[in-house]
DNA sequence: GAAAAATGGATTTTT
DNA sequence: TCCATTTTTC
């Protein structure tokens, strides 16, 4: 007989604290962590710490004995949530599972997946991501524009764009088109109508875009009584971050959310808002004192990235902005150097300068990884790029297609989907012209047969279904119906993985192979998704997750660079990604008036100072050198050559914050000719 | 249904 | 200029 062995769970003290937090925070901090109850509002300043300050305010309830699953914390990213969960389980040695953070839309999803019947959305809900959003406006398009005849009609994309800022505004179509698009005020009625069609059109085919999930959850707060009975009980303490780039609709969440207890923490730097064009209101973390009366204001105005000279340009050049909480970042750090404001002729010897700059500082000891280059817009990347790949400079630049938006993926998952949710005619579609004879027609067609048999996804299966088409099609049915029916079988629809494992086996594999040209890189691609799949065991689960999920392949890697080591790369990448990073030495490139400012920012005094904002930002992340490049002239596609003034965020700052340096060229001819 | 020609548009981007 | 997308053509 087998000896037992009892494991038993080491039993957590009650109240006893295990972490130092007046050890490990600063006075400020420390504040926060332990006494931020009831309504308060968290003024964090670049490089203060607010990530470290809200995970030991996390830490901190856990410790008290506040249940996880009392605790709400929002994030803005799904990469930001990550981190916050592993960090608290860090620092308490545990699991922090029951936590509901994550971003908005996720949070969202959770819910709505919980109460779904009683909103009328089904059981089975599939979210739409951007691209099947667009597919979808593009069909509204046509059924509106068909019937009025119209010419030159805005691409999908736009209207698209324009109906989800009025969702998360919650301002009508028609405003917003009158205030951020006058151009398209004569196409106004048309948007209007096409929102309502395509509002209608995912009610029919239970689908929800990104927008809905904010949308519908409001609404279930407002009409289902039992969940806002259950989540504003459940939510003891909800911590928001990045406040400053809310919008109304997360706005309104939250104060719903959060009416019971009252326990609102919310942290944001306000000079850091940046995202207006994506409907975030800076309004929300200004009148925030105005909303909670009672509110507590907490500011971290300790900073321990940059050095002085560096700060004390940001602080200079922020302090132009009219519409901000009045702060002065302190440098926790020596003077430093002075900043370098470098005057170049054009673009390309702009190149050069920071290429040749970059060797010098990884002479002197620097990285390649200490260094970034950051811009205003990715075209501005395209010559600094050419300079980097010609003198064997390694580098990433990031952005690039997101891996669940990659047509393989999306082709793997619509076969799950339509398991999932028989109604989503898009997986439908795109499912049944990965055929050959199956056209857009013919999918139509067969979608409209489906429909006639319920959706009965076993009835589709079988040999009777579809009799009645060409034989061409009727072959193509019959390699869709081979995919489809094992994923069918009992006890396979739980095992997201296995399905894909199907997919693959019965013929995507191969089409994989035949179509694409990196077929290799594809098939790793979903290799690796096959394994992130491994950890789900609900379909529809897996399926939410993966929508709402950006890609693990967000980064672009250069080739070319010779070394063949473990090399770490140089960062080329546009100032809205490099929010929340840091480096040794910061490149700011472009630095030209109608670059950055953007042009289209410099009639509106809003838009102006949320790209001092950005400016902001920029100079905020180099910790010990900065370099702020202007290049004197430009390539217009439109008007040739063009002078560019030096950007007015820098014109107007203090002209002792930094030191002007010219470029001499020892041959200047000869680039020239070398490009004729 | 695929290849060739024409057109148009060019901030920022997560979910 | 350069690219992506749409329209046209075979």
């Amino acid at each position: 007989m087998t000896k037992k062995y009892r494991l038993v769970a080491p039993e957590k003290p009650a109240a006893a604290f295990t972490i130092d937090y007046r050890a490990a925070l600063n006075d400020s901090q420390f504040d926060v962590v332990t006494t931020a109850d009831g309504p308060c509002l968290v003024l964090a300043g670049a490089g203060s710490g607010k990530t470290r300050t809200l995970i030991y305010r996390v830490a901190y309830l856990l410790e008290k004995g506040v249940r996880p699953e009392e605790i709400l914390l929002v994030t803005f990213t799904n990469k930001a949530a990550e981190e916050m969960k592993t960090r608290v389980e860090g620092l308490l040695q545990m699991h922090s599972k029951g936590l509901w953070c994550g971003t908005f839309h996720h949070i969202g999803n959770r819910s709505l997946r919980i109460y779904s019947k009683a909103l009328g959305l089904g059981d089975h809900f599939s979210i739409l991501d951007e691209e099947d959003s667009r597919d979808l406006v593009k069909h509204c398009v046509k059924t509106v524009t068909s019937s009025s005849g119209g010419l030159k009609f805005p691409k999908p994309a736009v209207v698209h764009s324009v109906l989800s800022f009025s969702a998360n505004s919650q301002i009508s179509i028609t405003d917003v088109i009158a205030r951020r698009y006058p151009y398209l005020a004569q196409f106004a009625r048309d948007f209007e109508a096409i929102g309502t069609l395509y509002t209608e059109k995912k009610r029919k085919t239970n689908h929800l875009d990104y927008d809905d999930l904010l949308l519908k959850w409001i609404e279930l707060l407002d009409k289902v009584p039992a969940a806002k009975e259950r989540f504003t009980a459940q939510f003891r303490f909800c911590l928001v971050d990045e406040y400053q780039d809310t919008n109304r609709l997360q706005h309104e969440i939250i104060r719903r959310l959060a009416e019971r207890h009252r326990n609102v923490l919310v942290v944001g730097d306000d000079a850091q808002s940046i995202y207006s064009f994506r409907a975030a209101q800076i309004q929300n973390i200004l009148d925030f004192p105005d909303i909670y009366s009672d509110a507590k204001i907490f500011k971290l105005e300790t900073n321990y990235r940059s050095t002085k000279a560096i700060l004390n340009l940001a602080n200079d050049s922020i302090r132009h902005n009219k519409r901000q909480f009045p702060k002065t970042l302190a440098s926790a750090r020596g003077s430093g150097e002075t900043p370098q404001f470098v005057r170049v002729r054009d673009t390309g010897q702009e190149a050069g300068f920071v290429a040749q700059k970059i060797l010098e500082l990884r002479d002197s000891g620097y990285e390649l990884s200490d260094i970034a280059i950051l811009f205003r817009a990715h075209y501005q990347a395209a010559e600094v790029e050419l300079e980097m790949a010609k003198r064997g400079i390694p580098y990433v630049i990031r952005g690039g297609i997101r891996f669940f938006e990659q047509a393989h993926v999306k082709d793997a998952l619509s076969f799950l989907k339509i398991v999932a949710n028989p109604s989503d005619e898009l997986s439908w579609s795109r499912a049944l012209m990965l055929q050959p004879g199956i056209g857009a027609g013919y999918a139509d067609k067969i979608i409209d047969l489906a429909d006639a048999e319920g959706d009965d996804l076993k009835k589709v299966c079988q040999p009777a279904f579809g009799s009645s088409l060409p034989a061409k099609v009727r072959e193509g049915l019959h390699k869709f119906k081979q995919v489809l029916r094992p994923l069918l079988t009992d006890g396979v629809s739980d095992h997201p993985d296995t399905m894909l494992e199907e997919v693959l086996a019965q013929g995507y594999n191969k089409h994989v192979l035949m179509n694409f040209e990196n077929a290799q890189d594809r098939l790793e691609d979903l290799r690796e998704l096959i394994n992130f799949a491994h950890t789900y065991k609900d379909l529809k689960e897996f399926l939410g997750d993966v929508t709402l999920r950006e890609g693990f392949k967000g980064e672009t890697l250069a080739e070319g660079s010779g070394e063949e080591e473990v090399y770490q790369p140089l960062l080329l990448s546009t100032i809205h990604q490099a929010k929340g990073l840091e480096w040794r030495a910061v490149f700011v490139i472009g630095l030209a008036e109608g670059l950055f400012p953007h042009a289209k920012s410099m009639d509106n005094e809003e838009n102006l100072e949320e790209e001092r904002r950005l400016f902001y930002v920029a100079v905020t992340r180099a910790k010990e050198e900065l370099f702020l490049v202007h290049p004197m002239t430009r390539y217009d596609y439109q008007a040739g050559t063009v002078i560019n003034r030096p950007s007015m965020f820098v014109e107007e700052l203090r002209s002792d914050l930094y030191e002007d340096v010219e470029v001499e060229e020892d041959n200047p001819e000869e680039r020239t000719i070398y490009l004729e």
